[in-house]
DNA sequence: CCTTGTCCCGACCGATCGTTCGGTTACTCT
DNA sequence: AGAGTAACCGAACGATCGGTCGGGACAAGG
């Protein structure tokens, strides 16, 4: 039957071990032959529980865009002043993607060379720009400066967010996924500079 | 002779062609058909200009690499108070960073599959490293604040600048290099919130 | 026992990979 | 004009690519 539990491999504990090697070599840079390596199964075996390589992707980079999104239909996401909304936003994007790093890590590096990665650019897109309608609202009330572009400062941001999977590494000693994204609100708000009070 | 000046490819040209092919596709997704598509000659043409692919990354990662370290020896960058020789070389990174669009975007990209990109990997710790020691030095003198660890501000700080790679296009009606590094300076070092004047 | 279906394998497919080679064109210099 | 050579090409190289195929091992249900 379908429920029943095997010591075998599933397609999501084959999708872990793909999305690990994936970030380490590159999607392009990573043949099915790696992938059978690193897993330990045959590269035939392989087919029995996916589609193709493809099919590996389109599930990795579907679960980062999950997560994602659901913090924009999260209540504090969605009720309240915008800037305050943003705030929010911007921590819990920090802990998404702390909490589910090698997926959105697949995310941000996809290129467009396939119709499943055009489909995840369009998807970023997308929540850049309702992130980007948040930053704009709350530019409306006055609650962040308007001296510079929204769409600009939106993508400051999110560079500095995104640039997360680049170094943080869960070893256990480090950091946790609260403290950073307090490092990132405060950074971002309160910028690089003493005299401001960072607020809380 | 050497010097004399030809309407035909030279190792440079052949470059430029190559690193916008690869930024678009991905070094790996980018194979020698595709190269010689681009530039308009058989693929076995390329091979008389340079000893292959791997050159061709090698000398595009070097150019960026040549250009950021380019502006630690800059007199501003050396001399002066910590903090202003921090804000200097911001600025010049995100000028560099767009004067050397593709060969930077490259560089950023690069996994560590070959030697060549192991070796782009280390120069550009080296340098992150160099940069982290000046923000060191300006929280020692108390300029800059200290209640975030220095070595995440910096990787959060370069996150943001690096970003640039991925969106800013040089459209001409676009901003131009000095706008988008007062920009990066102004949302560093004064962050988002309004409260904070901006400074200069 | 035998059937059924899951899980896995080695061998192989056509296509494409980066690269090499022999040879041709076209320009420069004398 | 003739020699020399830089620039270029089509064809082909062995290797590897993502993916297919037929079948074997194994456990569960009858």
């Amino acid at each position: 039957m379908t429920t029943a539990k095997r010591d075998t491999y599933t397609p999501e504990t084959l999708l872990s071990v793909a999305v690990q090697v994936f970030n380490e070599r590159g999607y392009d840079g990573t043949s099915m032959e790696h992938l059978s390596k690193a897993a330990g199964i045959s590269k035939s075996s392989i087919y029995h529980h996916v589609a193709g390589k493809e099919e590996l992707l389109r599930r990795a980079v579907s679960r980062a865009l999950d997560g994602l999104f659901g913090i924009l239909e999260e209540e504090d996401a969605r009720v309240g002043r915008p800037a305050e909304r943003l705030e929010y936003v911007v921590r819990r994007m920090v802990e998404v993607l702390i909490a589910e790093l090698p997926y959105v890590t697949l995310l941000l590096r996809v290129r467009g060379n396939t119709d499943t990665e055009r489909w995840a650019l369009e998807r970023r897109r997308e929540f850049d720009h309702r992130v980007a309608e948040l930053l704009k609202a709350a530019a409306g009330d006055g609650d962040v400066r308007e001296d510079i572009e929204v769409r600009l400062v939106t993508r400051l941001v999110f560079g500095m967010i995104n640039s997360i999977v680049e170094w943080y590494r869960p070893d256990g000693r480090g950091m946790n996924e609260r403290e950073v994204a307090d490092a990132v609100a405060q950074l971002a708000f309160g910028g690089l500079r003493k005299a401001g009070d960072g607020r809380g």
